[in-house]
Order: C-alpha cells, then structure tokens, then sequence
DNA sequence: GGTTGGTCCCGAAATATTTCGGGAACTCCA
DNA sequence: TGGAGTTCCCGAAATATTTCGGGACCAACC
C-alpha cells in the first residue's frame, strides 16, 4: 500500500484503487491507445474519484502561454473577418496564442476529430472556439474526453443536452427592432429574407420579425418570407422573387446586410429608388454598411466584443472555471442610415 | 559508470560527462531556470558531444504535424482576409496548424521577438510568416538564431542585406498596365494616388505608372503625385486635394482598392460622374470592386495565391530545403469594370 | 563580527513516463 | 484440431522529471 487515504493523490494511488499498475494509469492519462477500453475506463473512474492532477497539467496550468484553436465556418468575409478581429486583438492583450483554420461546412464534418483533439492536446491548447458551424455530439465528445474547453460564437444548431457555451447577439430583438423600425415609418408590407432555415440565429430573427407584426396587428404573409443563403447571391435571387409578387412589399428586412447587398443590386437593376420606392434593412453591421448606396440601415451586431467575450469565456473554461452563464447574449443595436424611409404614396 | 561508451546516450551518461546529477541535465534540456549558467554551459557541451536526444524530443520532431506562425500588419480587411484564405485554406490541404496574430505596426515594433522565437520553439512552430509587415534585422535574427524559417509577403521595407524570403505581386508591371490602360482610353491627366512613401509596393506602382507615362511620351506633374495611406479615408483626402487644382485630372489611378473607394465618396459628393466625367481605376482587385457604384477597374493580385506560395515557401525553408528565388513574384491582372471610360470631352 | 534573512542552485528521493518483452486471445491455414 | 503467425494489452524495468530540503553565498542589520 504506497500512501495512506488521507494523502495527496499520487499516480500508484490510482493505480491501486483502479487494479492496474502505474504505467498504466499513465498511459491513460497521456492518451496512449495501448490500453484496452475497459481498462481505461476503470482508470478513468478512480482518476475522477480521487481527483488526480498530473504535474504535468499542474504546469500548464499554471506556466506558460496559453494556446485556443478557432474554427471560422466560412460563409462570408465580412462578418467572420470581424469577429476574427476581436478574437486577434484581445488575443494579443492576454498573450495567448490562437490557431486558426477555416472549414467550410461539409469539409469540417468528414474531419477527425478525436484525431483534431490528440493533436491539441500534444500541442497544450486547451479550448477551441466555433464560429457558426455545425457541431454534432460526437465531435463534442472528442474534446470533452480531453478536457478541451468548447464554445461556439452563433451556433447553427441548437445546442444538445449536454450543451456547450456559446456566446451570440440578441437576435430575436434585433429582429424586432428592425421591423419596429420599418413599421414606425407607416410600412406594412414588409417581407422578410433570411438564410438557412435551419441556422438558429436566422430563425430567432424572423420570430422577432413575426412578433413586430404581431404586436402591431399587422397580419403575416407566408409568401413574404423566404428563406435562402448568408450571401448576395442568394439575397439577390429572394428580391427578385417577392418584387415580382402581385402586391410587392413596400420594404425588405434582409437576415444579414450580404443579403440586404443583393436587394440593392436587384432593386438597382429594376430602376427601383432605395429608399424612396423601396426601404431595406440589413443585418450584422459590418463595415460593407457604410460602403453601399445609400449606406445600409442595419442591426448591428457588437461582432468583435462577441470575439472578447467568446475567448474570455474559453479560457475561463480551459482553466476549469464555470461560466455565469452558457449562454451570453450581446445586445444588437439599430443603426439608421439611408437606405429607409417612410413608403412611396 | 552507468553505460559502456559505445550504447545509446542516457540522461545519466550526459550527467557523468558533465559532472552533475540526472535532474541537473534535465532541467536544462526542459528550460528549467533553477540551473546556474556555468553548470547549464557545461552541460550544453557534453549534450552536444554526445548527440543526446530526449524521448519527447524525438517524439516531437519525427511525428506531428507542421505549425508556423502568421502575422498580419495591416487590417484593412479585404485585402489581408483574401491572403488569409489563402494560406488557411491551403494550410488544411497540407495539414499545418497556423497561429495567426494581429498587430498594428507600432504595436509590432515593440515587441520582444527573442521571446517570440522562444515560444515557437518550445511549442515546435518552425516558420513565421509576416504580411506587409517591416521587419528589422534584429528581429529577423531572432528567429534565425533559432532555425525558424521566416517568409514576407509583400514587405513594406526593402529587404536587408542578409535578406529574408518574400513573396509578392508583380506591382510595377501592375501599375504599367493601370496607366497604359487609362493612357489607352485617351487620358492624359493622370493623377497617382500611392499609399506610405515608405511602402516598397507602392513605390513600385508609382514607377509603373511613370513608366507608362513616359513610354507615351506624357510629361509627369509633381502636383498630380500623392502619398497617403492605403485607406478609404486617405483616398478621400488626397483626392480632394488632387481634384482641387487648377487643372484637374480626367483620370485617377489609386495604388489600392481602398484608397480608389474614397475617390469614389468624393467624387460622389462633388457631382462628379464615374466614369463620364472621372475615371478611376483601383489595385488589389478585393471582392470589394465588385461592390461599390459603378463597380471598379482594377488591377487585380491573385492575393489568395500569394498567401499559398507564402505557405508552401515557409514550409520548404523549415524543411531546410532551398527556394529557387528568394523574392517570388505573381502576376497581377488588369480587370477592366465600369469604373473607367474615354475622358470628357 | 555575529546574526538574521534572504536568494540561488544543486541533488536525493519521490514521482511519472517510456520501453520493451511476453502472455493471452484471436486468426488463418493445413 | 492444433500449430504458426498476429494483434492486443499489460506491467517490470529503464529512463526521465519534479519536488523539496538544505548547503553555499551574500547583503543588511544589529
């Protein structure tokens, strides 16, 4: 019997308690895959209940630089590029160093990610932020095992039981508030462009686009909302489709100012005045709303604060810490610019 | 005597030659600092005699995968995010970590590179790449002192003589075809709106464009020749100024895309129609040429290749192979949009 | 000059990790 | 059905790292 019950945790304790040898409870701990399932999950068990901590993770606790991974799920420049921007600078601030890639949806799901894991932790970094990608459980899992703090910036799907942290903007209420917004200018036809149907930040913005309505007493048209892409293109093509309507609206409210991008060009080519003919409001902020004409009446998102916050959190995590909350909301903001006003008589 | 002089060195071999205990040698092959600097000195030496290797060592070196650093000078957006794509797409194929930072020039300057260089060391980076960064030979040998290969793309200072690797476009001949292109369409007051005076790229643009001029036998104006920032907000300064005179160019190439943006805004403001009454062409060729009102000809960079050739580069040097050409240079492209047309009559 | 209170630096001992050989279990054939 | 080959997985022994106590040295203050 190596050590009393009462002493600190040492390596032949576990040993003892999970009915293995030390070098094994080692190899389990520095994720060796010569260990049979079982075996490391006994091990795993006595780990928790004596609540091992190897010097070695004492150290990198302590000592040392940290070191976060950033996975951008590409779908636009602008946006993500901000964020990024948050994340870098306040990166610096805090000496840690970030190691980002950039995956687009369909590349990110074949990817390894116990194998992703494994090389983190070799490497020491402790926690990975997403920005709106699609996170299943298992790929949760793989870093969970590891004790790799997640968190997610604007999640696409809701988050499962288990959950993780995310950090996003107060979409439902900036959705609100845009087509408060539109209505205050005497607009009722008002229709709503979105992307994905199924990216949660979307959707909460179309709710607070049908609670507007609905608070007013304005009646939802089903072909007034469309769904579609995060993109110009696509934002293009949904303009196209509810203007060519029998009872066009007489103002757009676009899920993301990419979006908003392609009403402009659409209402451009038709030689339809914005804002005069046709109001239309934005979302996300970014700088492409001061280069546009006329410049773009959008809800603006605190896209970089959300990149502080977001690494804030992680590092809180990665050292153990609980979050207030697993959910932080940033406030969105309207900002009025040129592209809205009252609708033509 | 722990071995026979012929078997593998062992910690305790490396001890004896150096005279001092097992823990002693480790804790200067671990960076330890609780080692005097003789003692460390001396077991440097006997280290090297005998070509020890620790087992991490030699499990870091042979497996994992690659890991290089990237830092970004300039953040004006489009321009640094198009390289970005670049290497981070690129990065996945080949399956190397990047840990990307962000600084402000000044910011840059003072920070500790030797600690730097340290760091990447530790956690086995063994490239760094800098974009339009200026970089001083003090820092440049910090990372050469410690075998880590450095690559700069698009350096703002002319390279010192020990020299580094540098990867960029093909800027004179950029701003040759720009001005030929204007020269072409019948202009003959051309105004150059460049970006630092300091900045090697944009001098090279300047003598494109005064090469072009000269080619056609155009007499050059100090007076239509202007330094300035590579910004929107520089591009508008020096455009008012360049439109103020007494003779006013019909033609304006801007050394960025950026800088032509705030002509566009100020001759926008003043009732000047582009391209009737101004032509203005722009450089880099970011998406955001597709974007402003009329869209803008430019010349474009192939800014996500640079970012490619920048990796695979960087990656060679680290391998300790050579490049064919210590400056690598891509070919622009003119694009031709609506930004530009015969002058007025 | 002695005492005190530091800091620095080393190595014995304690602890952790890796190597490597071999047993058990599981094929695959003849 | 029973070797021969193969794979998997464990632990003894070898090796490496960390902890921690104490000697050496130094300065400051009685």
């Amino acid at each position: 019997m190596p050590t009393t019950h009462r002493s600190k945790p040492i390596l032949a304790t576990v040993a003892a308690l999970a009915g293995v040898s030390a070098p094994t409870v080692s190899k389990v701990i520095n994720g060796r895959d010569d260990v049979a399932d079982a075996t490391r999950l006994r091990v795993q068990a006595a780990l928790d209940e004596l609540g091992y901590r190897s010097p070695m993770q004492r150290r990198t606790r302590s000592t040392g630089p940290a070191m976060i991974d950033l996975v951008i799920g590409v779908h636009d420049g602008a946006y993500s590029m901000e964020i990024l921007r948050g994340i870098l600078d306040f990166a610096v601030d805090v000496d840690v160093d970030v190691v980002v890639s950039s995956y687009t949806p369909d590349k990110l799901s074949r990817v390894d990610h116990d194998e992703w894991a494994e090389r983190m932790k070799e490497s020491g970094r402790s926690g990975i932020i997403f920005v709106t990608s699609e996170i299943t459980i298992d790929q949760l899992n793989a870093f969970h095992r590891r004790e790799i703090a997640v968190l997610v910036i604007d999640p696409l799907n809701p988050p499962p039981p288990g959950g993780y942290a995310s950090v996003g903007a107060t979409n439902w209420a900036g959705g609100k508030a845009a087509t408060e917004h539109l209505l205050d200018l005497g607009h009722e036809r008002i229709a709503f462009l979105g992307g994905p149907a199924a990216a949660e930040c979307s959707v909460a913005r179309l709710h607070g686009y049908l609670a507007a309505l609905m608070g007013r007493g304005v009646t939802t048209r089903q072909d007034y909302i469309l769904a579609g892409a995060f993109n110009q293109k696509s934002g293009a093509e949904a303009s196209r489709e509810v203007l060519a309507l029998d009872e066009p609206p007489t103002a757009i409210f676009a899920a993301s100012d990419t979006i908003a991008l392609g009403v402009l060009e659409v209402a451009r080519n038709r030689g339809l005045r914005v804002p005069d003919d046709l109001s239309v409001v934005g979302f996300d902020g970014t700088p492409l709303t001061e280069q546009t004409l006329p410049r773009l009446t959008s809800v603006a998102q605190p896209l970089q604060e959300m990149g502080r916050a977001a690494l804030r959190g992680v590092l809180r995590l990665s050292r153990g810490e609980q979050l207030d909350s697993s959910h932080t909301e940033l406030a969105t903001e309207l900002v009025v610019r040129e592209s809205t006003a009252p609708p033509p008589v």
